[in-house]
DNA sequence: TCGATATTTCTGGAATAATCGAAATATCGA
DNA sequence: TCGATATTTCGATTATTCCAGAAATATCGA
């Protein structure tokens, strides 16, 4: 991941809707959430919430895809992981000892290992 | 970490200089870089350097201190811990099976371990 | 104290983003 | 095909952010 890439993605997070609307469709796994269910659930417009999640889609941070009049909406864990590997990879290049706190992040035993 | 204190560093990070900064602090480790050093380096003018790093200290992410006429500017690590964090947690919240993929991300045998 | 260096604060205008109503598109079931 | 449901696109207004010049503040050395 590129630099410009990674703004465009911490820009996407870096609003309350569309932060929420992130965590839910983590949280809801890869089967997705509809729009509609999306909305509600936030409580934006659908309108208003259909731009949010062409953003998100654009920063590669959700994938969608039609069923039947729906469109499934679902993190997209590749994407995710991209950023943070950015934001990790930079915060120990060359000198792991600096971070070490950083290592418990995702070294808890019930989470990621 | 709150999701409003979540959107508040992310939107420190959402922007290119302000995340070139904070890059090259977290390289620069814990004996940080004076304001004029980061200015030069960024190629930034001074005044506006100084709002950047006025925005990510409030959200948390670098710290500084006087050291006679310079102002030295520090990455700091806990608040990136507490961003990461805040990020992983929610996706490995309930099903840790989900996001295996993102195990990977600080457990590469040379980092974070 | 005075001048030089380093950084911050203040200000205003320009660029960008957020939001909503209305209209358009897509799909389904009858 | 037609009406209903689901979502997206368009357009315009409002709000927010970005940036640089100018001035203010802080510290040091002479």
């Amino acid at each position: 991941m590129q630099l410009p890439a990674a703004v465009e993605a911490l820009s996407a997070l870096a609003h309350a809707s569309r932060l929420a609307v992130f965590r839910l469709l983590v949280r809801a796994g890869p089967d997705g959430m509809a729009a509609g269910e999306i909305a509600r659930e936030i409580g934006a417009l659908p309108n208003t919430l259909s731009t949010h999640l062409t953003i998100l889609g654009n920063a590669g941070l959700v994938r969608s895809r039609r069923d039947g009049r729906s469109v499934i909406y679902s993190a997209d864990y590749d994407g995710m992981r991209d950023l943070l590997g950015f934001l990790v990879a930079d915060c120990c290049a060359g000198r792991p000892e600096i971070c070490g706190t950083l290592g418990e992040l995702t070294a808890s035993p019930d989470c990621c290992t």
